[in-house]
DNA sequence: GTCGAGCGGAACGACCGGTTCCGGTTCCGT
DNA sequence: ACGGAACCGGAACCGGTCGTTCCGCTCGAC
């Protein structure tokens, strides 16, 4: 840690930790917390040493960012909260978050992290549970949601669709935006028009593939 | 492994033998190819050394099991394709595939796992895919499937849905029949009754309790 | 030029999980 | 009942991964 004592930091070093803090960043939306300290070091330019002069521990850096990120999700909650009555706000919200995952792997971590400062369990996304009921409370009543489906029904949806790229190397959030379109209109005909082109036989095929290399430790690898 | 030569093997040492494909059938089903050989010992309540007498190494125990799973999940696709032309056949297979997966995690692997000799990719499951293909047409035609979904995404759901209880303590099955039931019905009002009672709060504060430990490696523990 | 803040990255340690090895035990034929 | 081969258990081994520490060198500021 920087000395509490006189001189100010040298310049680069300024510059280090500013790069610090963007390359977490980067990397745990690219990975969640399976990010790796070393790609954090890698990507800012700088040595794990230097990485670990800043930051004390990899729970410190990441669990900063994960409630900069809840915020963010729940910050886009309360807009769409705001929206007139009569506003799809449940729709609009659901496709914020499915385009919030395309970019950003760290969706279930932000769900289910515990704030290691306080005792009460998963402090972070409180304020987001409560506005996800809202939203919720709200689309039934408009009559935009059937009533037999509860706020843990939707936040099972939207951790499975967190999942489906899991794994993938789809760094262009195809799977997420797809899914969630392909949950808000249903399988069967009658629905909206979906958004976006059906899932390619060979975009599964790459699925299936990164998968299969990412479950290492078992049947089957040639 | 067992000498080609003369004598039969012992008792006790062909029951092993038994207890221990058993156990792997079990512990397989449980966690998938995430399953460790300590497990299928204990579970057949034997010893490491006396399980690696029989099984040469963990990818050959494992890939036989997967590809016994693979097959009955077809055979199951090719029943519901034998049905009276006008039945439901792909909400058949579907919800089979679900009630499949409520009792076995290994569906990931099954679908990815490749074949260890044959040097195709992935043979295991290419009769399955080529059936569920022959199911999407059908539904197609029938009308109960909207012609802008393809077979990948149909299996980008299924993955989904294996996906959801991935990390849970969920061995009820809970999750991936309501998952595929939320799926089949869609999300918005109109649809049939869905089957079974809305998640409840309870549940998924388990689940995400056991996803946080689950992932084990960084940010909030407490 | 000098000197200490800063730097890089090799090395450490803790953990994990598949596989091996071997002294001891158990079954079976005699 | 006895001898020995077949069989058993599980400690130990090994290769791998990852967070974190340590320390000799570098380079910016004065």
């Amino acid at each position: 840690m920087t000395p509490a004592t006189g001189r100010a930091p040298r310049r680069d070093a300024q510059r280090n930790r500013e790069r610090i803090l963007a390359a977490a960043r980067e990397v745990v939306a690219e990975h969640g917390v399976a990010a790796k300290m070393e790609q954090v070091a890698a990507r800012a330019g700088v040595g794990i040493g230097t990485l670990y002069r800043f930051v004390p521990t990899k729970q410190a850096l990441f669990a900063g960012i994960l409630r900069e990120e809840a915020d963010r999700l729940a910050d886009e909650a309360e807009h769409a909260l705001a929206m007139d009555p009569g506003a799809p706000a449940f729709r609009t919200w659901m496709l914020a978050a499915s385009e919030w995952q395309a970019a950003n792997r760290a969706f279930i971590d932000v769900l289910s992290a515990r704030d290691p400062d306080e005792p009460a369990p998963r402090l972070l996304s409180q304020r987001l549970r409560g506005l996800l009921r809202d939203l919720v409370l709200r689309a039934k009543a408009d009559g935009d949601l059937r009533p037999d489906v509860s706020a843990a029904d939707v936040l099972m949806v939207l951790l499975a669709t967190a999942r489906v790229s899991e794994g993938t190397v789809d760094t262009a959030g195809v799977y997420p935006r797809r899914f969630l379109a392909l949950q808000l209109d249903g399988l069967r005909p009658g629905g909206d028009t979906l958004p976006g082109r059906p899932l390619t036989e060979r975009q599964l095929e790459l699925t299936l593939d990164a998968l299969a290399h990412s479950r290492r430790g078992a049947a089957g690898d040639a």
